[in-house]
DNA sequence: CCCCTTTTGTTTGTATACGAATATTTTAGT
DNA sequence: ACTAAAATATTCGTATACAAACAAAAGGGG
């Protein structure tokens, strides 16, 4: 490898890696329906549901603005309510609607698929390796 | 961590490593006037000048109609110019430009010391993993 | 109570990222 | 040589991603 290619770099590592990953959940979740990153937003509200927008954006290490539009199209889809917080009226909760709650099954059984898929390539060692790295990065 | 929470995913995991790493990266190359992935079209250039743009796309695992736009900006930034490909007039070849034969060191050493910046925050084990891995994810 | 600052969410502008449709050209089969 | 199929790059539409500017509301100091 020459020392000039992009692929000594690990932030270009990571990025075809995700990619990859992100198009392989995008073809298997099209069918549902939804996207994978509008299904993070879906999980976390299981998680939690009724959650002010900023705790939301945080939990997902989001940017706001970026909240916003997947927020937008998870309404229009009717996965999502966005209520006013009575506490602040600057602050808005988003809660679940029932079509979210609905497929909350069918939805996770298909996610952990294709997660699956993904960690039986490696040793558990390796898999372990990989989730403490990246959670480090993730959470700087 | 809950059953439901989104960062149980590799897939989420990967995402948010990767935007937090390509976020430090944007910062840092700003003042250059040149984004993360830009660097990296730059980077396979200067391993191999005046390529076929397919093959480009396939060194960079990166979609031809993402390719094409990126190229637009980096040729009206002046860093690199299509040429007709006189092998085959569907296909086109893309080169370097002055402009980005001068910069070369100078984006390479930021981008190394930015390189190393996450490099430095792991044991050599655990980053060799960490590629190991990623590349494979990345190759498949 | 008033003003200044901070916080919160949206909007706007730009840059990836990619599926689908398209125009042009090449290749393959006959 | 002719035609159907395949290959190549672009364009279009949609969805992230985020900086910067913005409007509305809350907080804080006097």
């Amino acid at each position: 490898m020459s020392i000039f290619s992009p692929s000594q770099y690990i932030c270009f590592k990571l990025s075809r890696a995700m990619r990859k990953v992100q198009r392989y959940y995008e073809v298997n979740l099209a069918p549902l329906e939804i996207t994978t990153v509008q299904f993070y937003v879906l999980s976390s509200l299981w998680e939690t549901n009724g959650v002010k927008f900023k705790e939301l954006a945080q939990k997902l290490s989001m940017d706001g603005a970026t909240l916003t539009g997947i927020l937008d199209r998870l309404e229009r889809q009717g996965f999502v309510t966005r209520e006013d917080d009575p506490e602040d009226r600057r602050s808005l909760l988003v809660f679940l609607a029932d079509k979210a709650k609905l497929h909350r099954d069918e939805f996770r059984r298909l996610a952990e698929t294709l997660d699956n898929e993904i960690r039986d390539q490696f040793s558990s060692g390796e898999f372990a390796t990989l989730t403490r790295v990246l959670d480090q990065i993730g959470k700087s």
